[in-house]
Formats: C-alpha cells, structure tokens, sequence
DNA sequence: TTACAAACGCAACAATGTTGCATTAACATC
DNA sequence: GATGTTAATGCAACATTGTTGCGTTTGTAA
C-alpha cells in the first residue's frame, strides 16, 4: 500500500507545518471549512502520524494536538517540552527544553509527554 | 454551601486512595458496578479535585486519569512524574521523581504534566 | 423532627472518535 | 491519453466521554 498524496493530505500537512502552535482535529477542521470529511482529517492525521510528519501532544485538559516534528531526526525521540496555554489554548513546542530526570530502573520508557500549562508570553 | 459526606462520595474516595494506580471515570465505573449514577461519579470526582483530596493525570492517550493526593502537603504541586504502561494502561504515580528543566523567562508556569509511557515494572 | 440545600438520578444533549461500505480519485502502466 | 488497481474519501451509523437542567432524595444542622 504505497501512500497517495490527496488534496486533504496535503492542505492538512501544509497547516500544521506553517502552524506555530498545534492544531486539533477540531481547528483543523474549522480552518478547512469543509474541504473534506471530518472522518478524513482523522485518517490524515493517522497517515501523517505513520510516516513520522507529524507528532501527538496532549494538553493538559486532553486533548490531543498535533505539531511538526521539526528537530526530530532520524532517531525521533519528541523528548521536549509542550506548553499549553490557559488562557489562549495553544500548544507550542519548546525544542530546545530538554527536562532531565532519574527514573528507577524497572521501567522501559518508549515516549514522552511533558506538558506545562500557564501563561504564554502572548497572554502574559 | 458546605459539602456533605455520601455513599457515592465515600466509597469513590476510598477506591481511590486505596488504588496503586489512577483510575479513569470509566474504571471507577465499573468497579462501583451501578453503585450510583455516571453523571454522580463525573461530580463527585471534581468535588474531590476542589476539596484537595485527589488530582488529575492526563495520560499520554489523553484519557484522563485520578490518584490520590500523598506527598503534595499544604503547597500543592504535582510535580512528579506519572507513568503510563502502554501494555496493562496502568497510571502510577512516581512521587520521588522530580524532573528539572529551563524554561524561557518569558512563560508563568502554573501546572506540570509529566507523564511517560512504555512498559511497567509488571509488564516488563 | 423539621427545614434547608447539597447531592442525587434521569433524560437530553454536545463533542470526540471509530467503523463499514460504496464511491472517487491518485498514479503506475500501457 | 486511456486503463486498471487500490488508496483514499464521503456518508451513515455507532460508541464513548463529558456536560447541563430539573425534579427528587437525603445529609445535617437547628
């Protein structure tokens, strides 16, 4: 099953890349207008997700936005910080925090999720 | 309007404190097994959260997730890690694990979500 | 025991996400 | 450019999660 590019693939890939902050299944959809189904967004995301374009990150109320994956190489751990902001709702990734931590031995981590919420600088 | 100690309310704190892992709205549901209404266990639980008692922990596939408060004294920061086993859905708090990080100056901070995923000590 | 109101159950609703299936369209091949 | 395949789509239907309004129940203080 070789991937196609559709006009939904592309127009999606192309907000989330050019996109400061994340989307949502929901803005994405508001932003398209009803250039495709609701179900479709959902697939692309899946698809966009697979081939490693994209990245989940989940704010700190739960819901799932989705960000480039900009300085994630070949190895692509996305082992930054989100900041999700209270008052505005979005969600930025901070690629140059990297948090450090002890974890007892016993666990095998294979993904990350460090989420802050607050304010953004726009909202301070 | 002073809050008052019920059935529900009892019986759900009690699951909680007495669970080693987080529980979803949906898993204390099964347990409590009609014990009392969904919408019950949805305000019992942001009673809980208002009183102190419990805290929040989104998990990595954004479904959200109560533990008990232990170690958070008067201060009240969670700013511990929460692990996720992908294998058995586990939430667990590592209460002794606190992460450090450098954020730009120009962000207020005002909740913490650190939460990784991969394979518990169980299903390792 | 009574009275107040916090907490409840139920019904209805909204938002989010998933699945099946018939149809459409991307793209490699001719 | 026409053709065949099959990935991708649209639509309908459904499941899950969370919220709200309202009449009723029940905890608790007086």
């Amino acid at each position: 099953m070789k991937p196609r590019n559709t006009k939904a693939k592309t127009k999606i890939s192309e907000l989330i890349v050019s996109s400061s902050t994340a989307l949502s299944q929901s803005e994405i959809q508001s932003i398209l207008k009803g250039l495709c189904d609701r179900v479709t967004i959902y697939r692309v995301l899946d698809r966009l997700m697979d081939e490693g374009l994209i990245h989940k990150i989940v704010n700190t109320d739960g819901i799932i936005k989705f960000a480039s994956c900009q300085s994630c190489g070949t190895e692509h751990s996305h082992n930054h910080i989100h900041f999700s902001c209270q008052k505005c709702k979005s969600v930025t990734c901070l690629e140059d925090v990297e948090p450090t931590y002890q974890l007892p031995k016993n666990y095998r981590v294979q993904e990350v999720n460090f989420t802050l919420s607050g304010l953004c600088p726009q909202c301070l």
